[in-house]
DNA sequence: TTCAAAAAGATTGCGTACAATTTAATTGTA
DNA sequence: TACAATTAAATTGTACGCAATCTTTTTGAA
């Protein structure tokens, strides 16, 4: 018992936090290797297949990404053909992201992902019910400090 | 109601834990700062302040990140003078990695930024430990499986 | 004993994250 | 209407994370 205790990584909750989350986007890898796409990638495409038609700005909002780290996975997707970049005509400063034909029927090739990385994940309903509200919870008090 | 339901960004699981690990580790930044450590300089530092003196393999361990991670790390801190490296004596592939007194004396002044953190992730003692729980759960199905 | 296999770190390369800065367009206000 | 302030993306620079590869050393079996 040492005043250093709070100090000690397993009296932690954010290492946990940090080192489960590295493990499942690793686990994803494993998954999402044979179509050519990183997690990033695939976050971004869930949100493009949610809104076909969107914008750099509400992916970002979506997503918790900036346009720094955006620019580039956008970029990336629309080489590969899944999504499409423009100008806005509304207002020149946006720019305007739309979902392929491509784009969506890359959704039934990777339709299985989810529940393949449930049964790696491997926790009752109720504690992901838990889990999911408790996280949610947590990023909503450290947004409203900004 | 669709057969694509579960690729959407709500149902996931996984994206909350993403980006509440982000959103943890920038809110780190803000106190870490000061003291011009990272986050993964900052949990490096807690199993030197633990061990005193290990490897780089323990670290690694511990840390659940590889050498390619680990090394830049280890030389960043070496070169604030907090630890010390050296080849080891019993079996020279391998690194002994030791605490400085001016490693140990870096404790003192970061001694409230646990606490600090945990008024601002601002969740009840009871959620805390279901979430402590239920992430090492995963840590540990996602290891077993390798 | 010898030499292939394994192990520990370092290095390289790619893809994030994110702060800070820059560029271009739009808004709000005097 | 001017023009300062704001906004949206892109760019730049730093630090991870991690797979793959390389070097050096150790181990273990023939």
């Amino acid at each position: 018992m040492s005043k250093y205790d709070c100090l000690r990584i397993e009296n932690q909750l954010c290492f946990p936090l940090y080192a489960c989350s590295k493990a499942v986007t690793r686990h994803y890898k494993s998954f999402l290797d044979k179509y050519d796409l990183t997690y990033t990638q695939y976050i971004t495409m869930m949100v493009m297949w949610d809104k076909k038609k969107t914008s750099v700005k509400e992916l970002g909002e979506k997503l918790y990404l900036d346009s720094g780290t955006l620019t580039p996975v956008i970029n990336k997707l629309e080489s590969k053909g899944y999504i499409i970049k423009n100008r806005s005509k509304d207002d020149a400063r946006g720019v305007d992201v739309e979902l392929t034909d491509k784009g969506f029927r890359l959704q039934d090739d990777i339709l299985s992902i989810p529940a393949d990385m449930g049964k790696c994940v491997n926790i009752s309903d109720e504690d992901a019910k838990q889990l999911y509200r408790i996280l949610y919870t947590i990023l909503d008090n450290l947004d409203e400090k900004e």
